[in-house]
DNA sequence: GTTGAAAACAAGCACAC
DNA sequence: GTGTGCTTGTTTTCAAC
């Protein structure tokens, strides 16, 4: 084997173990994820410090329960454009995340241009988003609502990286 | 005005303007979110502890950025079935969810049945996720991959709690 | 790159208001 | 529901390996 060394990224093996402890558990402290990975505290913190700091990290986040907050209504709002400069689709873009209860939005390929992940309150606010802070850009072409039963986190991107082959196909 | 509670959920305004401040800067330290918000350190303790435990805050996450983890590539493969029963659905979602490189997947009402956000590391693998996890499931009709150009993060559900109605009602 | 130890810091708890 | 002081534990820093 070449050494510890994963994928494209400069990350070894330790990195990635790390990463998985704390995406597993982001709460704990560093002197408990140094213990289950069987290292000093000081060399946690410090990989710890190093991959935020090479952005493999991006951050923390707190995750809020938008049910709990008085929205308990969920939606996927697919947009297509007419014209397509690049003014006007940033301009969109930048109007699209600024709109109170937007979670996210995509900027995708296809016959969509965007998906706009939003809670409320009930279907009238529903209405006043797509009204009022999509459809009234002149870029924007049509809308379709489509209401989100459940929304799930998958197992992550780090999956990818720590278990890619199951097949132990020799070394990679 | 009736009293400080806003909305249907029993949220006051020091929790809203706590939320806030968690959100916007969730490493921080108790003691530097009760100084901002110019409160005592165990009021704050007391109020984030009561926040988390009655769901409100669903928790903390680390965010990985996927191209530092070798993946560069990300998708949005809407899932359309056939066949609906609850049980199919439910295993569906399931298998989806625990996909390596799957980041969140919603379960939708319309045209198409579920929406996947997944990240990899070529088109290569956009295509096995798609024909070794996805279309395998005898359920499953058609797929439609579409590239993610771009994601942006919105505003959140919160801003729609803390500032729905820019005219100044009486005092804050 | 890793470690252990000391100093600075923050969190949790019981209690008083 | 809010504030205070103490005790405990944790993060940080630094010299050294």
């Amino acid at each position: 084997m070449v050494d510890a060394q994963a994928g494209a990224s400069g990350l070894d093996d330790l990195d990635l173990r790390l990463l998985a402890a704390l995406v597993r558990s982001p709460g704990r402290s560093n002197k408990a994820l140094a213990d289950e990975l069987g290292i000093a505290e000081s060399t946690c913190a410090h990989r710890v410090r190093s991959l935020r700091s090479r952005g493999v990290v991006s951050g923390v986040q707190v995750v809020l329960d938008p049910a709990s907050l008085g929205l308990p209504l969920q939606a996927v709002i697919r947009v297509r454009l007419g014209r397509h400069t690049r003014e006007g689709v940033g301009r969109l873009f930048d109007a699209i995340v600024a709109t109170p209860g937007v979670i996210e939005a995509f900027h995708v390929a296809g016959e969509d241009d965007f998906l706009v992940h939003v809670a409320v309150e009930d279907a009238t606010a529903l209405r006043d988003i797509v009204l009022q802070h999509i459809t009234v850009h002149e870029s924007v072409r049509t809308t379709e609502t489509h209401l989100v039963f459940q929304r799930r986190e998958g197992v992550g991107p780090l999956a990818r990286v720590t278990a890619p082959s199951p097949t132990a196909s020799g070394r990679r």
